[in-house]
This record gives structure tokens, sequence and C-alpha cells, in this order.
DNA sequence: AAGATGACTAACT
DNA sequence: AAGTTAGCCATCT
């Protein structure tokens, strides 16, 4: 194993990000930029990708409900990977609109709105 | 050690 | 609305 592997002078705060992934309820989604910005690191959306991917199997993380600031996954749309995170959002009723996903609507204002003001639109 | 890379963003065009 | 540019910051070459 490579010294890399030793360092890890974040370890601490990747633990953090997993908890905030861990805690996006079902059916909605966080932009990378906000589980920075939750896990007390406002700059560090490209961080949190790497953070997920070095995630422990174990965790279960519901990593799928990460997309990008524009809505979209950010995956090769043709990847396996990219037809898996789709299949689980829509599974959770998370609807598609021209392959991007309404934030207003599933995301973090989303969600605040639904729970002061309920189901609307 | 310097440059390229990435599951990113915000600001422009 | 879609494409470009410039920041971002730890890893990887």
């Amino acid at each position: 194993m490579s010294d890399t592997q030793h360092k890890k002078p974040d370890r601490e705060w990747a633990q953090a990000v997993w908890k905030v992934v861990s805690e996006i309820p079902a059916g909605h989604v966080l932009t990378y930029g906000e589980v920075a910005r939750l896990s007390g690191a406002p700059r560090y959306a490209r961080r949190v990708a790497q953070a997920l991917r070095w995630a422990p199997r174990d965790l279960e993380l519901p990593w799928h409900r990460v997309i990008n600031a524009q809505g979209k996954l950010s995956m090769p749309a043709e990847s396996p990977a990219y037809a898996r995170q789709k299949a689980l959002l829509e599974a959770e009723g998370v609807c598609f609109e021209k392959e991007k996903i309404d934030l207003q609507r599933y995301g973090y204002q989303g969600a605040l709105d639904k729970l002061f003001w309920g189901e609307f639109a």
C-alpha cells in the first residue's frame, strides 16, 4: 500500500461527509457543494466526490442522492453507474426531466419548503 | 517536483 | 438553455 493511505489528514472530515450523505432522506437529493457545506467545508465539492468514491461498502451509503449543482448526474451518461444511480432515484420517486432533476422540488430548499408548507406542486 | 485529473461550481457568453 | 472560463484542492502521473 502507498503511504497516502496512511496519511489521511482529513479522514475525520470524510466521516462527516459520509454522515451527511447517510442522512439525506429518500426521495431527496443534495448537491456536492451542499454536502461540503453541511459537513463544514464550504469549498470542498470536489473532495466530496472523492470521499464518496472511497466510502466503505459496508456503510451502504445512499451515494445516489448526491448529484451536481445543475441537477444532473455527474457520470458519463452511457456508464453502468449512471443507469444504476438513475434507477435508484426513480425508485424513490425522483422524476427526471430531460436527464435533469428539479432541485427546487427534490433538493435542499425543496425539502425545507415541504417541511414548512407541505406538499404542493 | 510540476502538471494533469476529477462523481465540482459560480459566473459569464 | 447550452457552452466556456476560471477557481477550487487533494491525488495521481
